[in-house]
RNA sequence: CGGGGCGUGGCGCAGCUUGGUAGCGCGGGUGCUUUGGGAGCACUAGGUCGCAGGUUCGAAUCCUGUCGCCCCGACCA
């Protein structure tokens, strides 16, 4: 390709105001992307041959292992979202689904995931337990209306993913191939040049049972992911699971109602009565919302020096629960407790609070949810709120099992804490770029959409299903974020939009001119990936732009054209190498061999 | 949705307090010079100052409304 004729640019002189993170202000000044509005991008011609090349590794390490891909609608009938159950929590309220209604008046979403298009098809064409397993994907745009699109591509309203689907005659089998898909994930993301971790999941609104997600780490990363330092464990924080530190016993003599005025917060009560957080026991109260409208007031309780998850809580309170949970949130505005609870002290809240607290004239559910988290259940002896403004109390031989609490995990792991009571490895924490998650999904929706087959004794059985997604722009992103310097973009040579640059330094020069050309054309000849920058442009532009878009190696024609030499340059080192031209693509396709092999190290 | 900030040429910004011919740098075009690290000189094109009302002889500037964008939070794959 070359830049005047068929390659622009488009790269920037200043950073555009709107970006914040590196990649972002990378990714608009190399020219790769355009804003057109918040959240929607153009993808230039360099651009898109990354998002290509991604695709490539992509497609050749999934149909590797037997996955098949095809296309499909982005338009999907709510009537199909309806059998799911997913249509009012996709689209009411801050669902994430752009919808519309036809000429007609029928509705449609745009698709933000397809596990309803491709689970309504493949049982239309899988009968057999013969025909099975197998695993469709397809590499598509997708739409989701983000309550705050943010970061460039990181989190955006349109966007390319991977998305596959796999289905399976039993709960065995999909665990297995789920197991391999994770292996082709890994080997998806080293071809790529990247460096990931793969983390216990929540599963989220897509549901099922397992699920990993795949993290470039990156402090940039909207995630928080859990590890150990030796890679026995690591977990999104929204799902990890950790031995929380030794509470410190309270001591004998104290005992009764503790005055507590104005402090509402562990810390003040702590800080005026010399205690320790870890000997009081916190209650949040949650408002849980409904499908259907019906909502039911929940107290989740908690070791005060802890933390409660409210990811963990959603899912136990859906799990509980029949109607579909649409939102969970913290009871704080006074106007919503002034209409539903009636003396409420709110800041000395105990876990023994009566439901006579709820309004009768309420439309809420008369009795609260109960939770405790086990970091909190057992403690002999601690305080907590008295139910009275300004007082607390020490609660002894308070029995949480006793009670109606259900006492569960809800609490957030955090960093230093241990995994295994026997062990002494730590908790470290990192910020993470989700780039793939894989579900086991199970047969939840092939129950909903009815999608059977005939297993070996002839019964008719639900299809087991698994679901696997990869961010395709978002790794072009996370790629940039983990892999560049003061001077711009350093891609690794895998996913970069060419192998090489040409930069001759000034093409009035014929001698320079010719070599140019002809070292141009042995290039393409032999299939190397090669831009041409000949810009009539001085040297200075030409080197900056280079560094810019990232190309991971740079010839450089100039002075020593007479000699018929160049240099080689690596974009990454910055090492040089003047070299024989002749010599130029031998000692380009070794070099470029290593770096291949060697995950982006020259 | 709550809080904060910003809308002036392709990009980055000044001008607004105190109303009076719409500016600067970069980028674009033409010409000459220059040519290994974002060149110099000269000429040149390009803007309904987000939009709509209002005040005024006169509004980028003051007032009201509205739309959009960015950041933080809430929220969410």
């Amino acid at each position: 390709m070359r830049v005047t004729t068929s390659f622009p640019l488009g790269t920037l002189r200043d950073t555009p105001s709107e970006a914040e993170i590196i990649s972002h202000q990378l990714l608009l000044k190399a020219g790769y992307i355009r804003r057109v509005n918040s959240g929607i991008y153009a993808y230039m011609p360099i651009m898109l041959r990354v998002i290509e090349k991604i695709s490539a590794i992509i497609e050749r390490e999934l149909n590797s292992i037997g996955c098949t891909k095809l296309l499909l609608p982005q338009l999907h009938p709510a009537d199909l979202w309806k059998k799911s159950e997913r249509w009012e929590g996709y689209t009411a309220g801050e669902g994430i689904m752009f919808n519309l209604k036809d000429r007609q008046g029928k509705e449609f979403g745009l698709g933000p995931t397809h596990e309803e298009v491709i689970t309504s098809i493949a049982s239309e064409i899988i009968n057999s337990y013969k025909q099975l397993p197998q695993c469709f994907y397809q590499i598509q745009t997708k739409f989701r209306d983000e309550i705050r699109p943010r970061f460039g591509l990181m989190r955006s309203r349109e966007f390319i993913m991977k998305d596959g689907y796999s289905f399976h005659y039993s709960g065995k089998d999909l665990a297995s191939f789920y197991e391999r898909m994770g292996d082709t994930y890994e080997n998806i993301f080293k071809s790529c040049g990247l460096q990931t971790v793969g983390v216990e999941a929540d599963s989220g609104a897509i549901g099922g049972a397992a699920s990993k997600e795949f993290m470039i780490t990156a402090d940039a990363g909207e995630d928080s992911i859990l590890f150990t330092q030796s890679g026995s464990y690591a977990a999104n924080i929204e799902k990890a699971i950790s031995i929380p530190s030794q509470p410190i016993p309270l001591k004998d003599s104290i005992s009764g109602i503790i005055e507590t005025p104005q402090q509402k917060t562990i810390l003040e009560v702590c800080k005026n009565n010399n205690l320790d957080p870890s000997q009081v026991i916190k209650v949040v109260v949650f408002l849980a919302k409904f499908e259907g409208k019906s909502e039911c007031p929940i107290l989740a309780c908690i070791r005060g020096d802890q933390h409660i998850n409210e990811v963990k809580l959603y899912n136990l309170i859906n799990k509980l629960h029949t109607p579909n949970l649409l939102k969970l949130q913290k009871i704080e505005d006074k106007n919503i407790i002034d209409k539903n609870l009636v003396n409420f002290p709110l800041g000395f809240l105990g876990p023994d609070l009566g439901n006579q607290t709820i309004k009768a004239s309420s439309n809420w559910d008369k009795k609260w949810i109960r939770i405790i988290d086990h970091s909190a259940s057992n403690l002999p002896k601690f305080i907590s709120g008295a139910n009275k403004v300004d007082l607390h109390k020490v609660y002894e031989e308070f029995s949480f099992s006793s009670t109606e609490y259900l006492i569960e995990d809800i609490r957030n792991a955090k960093k230093g804490d241990k995994i295994k009571i026997d062990h002494n490895e730590e908790l470290e924490e990192k910020k993470g770029i989700e780039i793939g998650h894989i579900f086991q999904l199970g047969q939840k929706y092939s129950e909903k959409l009815n999608a059977k087959f005939s297993d070996k004794d002839g019964q008719l059985k639900n299809l087991w299903m698994g679901c696997y997604g990869i961010g395709v722009t978002r790794i072009a992103q996370a790629a940039i974020e983990q892999n560049h310097d003061q001077k711009g973009i350093c891609w690794p040579i895998q996913i970069s939009p060419f192998e090489i640059i040409i930069i001759p330094t000034n093409l009035k020069d014929p001698i320079q001119k010719d070599l140019t050309e002809q070292i141009y054309s042995n290039f393409l000849i032999n299939k190397v990936e090669v831009l041409l920058d000949d810009r009539d442009d001085r040297a200075g532009v030409k080197f900056k732009d280079a560094e810019l878009i990232g190309i991971p190696f740079q010839i450089i024609i100039g002075r020593d054209s007479v000699n018929k030499e160049v240099e080689l340059i690596c974009r990454k080192n910055n090492t040089k190498l003047k070299i024989s031209a002749d010599k130029l693509l031998e000692t380009f396709i070794s070099e470029s061999e290593i770096m291949y092999n060697k995950n982006s190290q020259c």
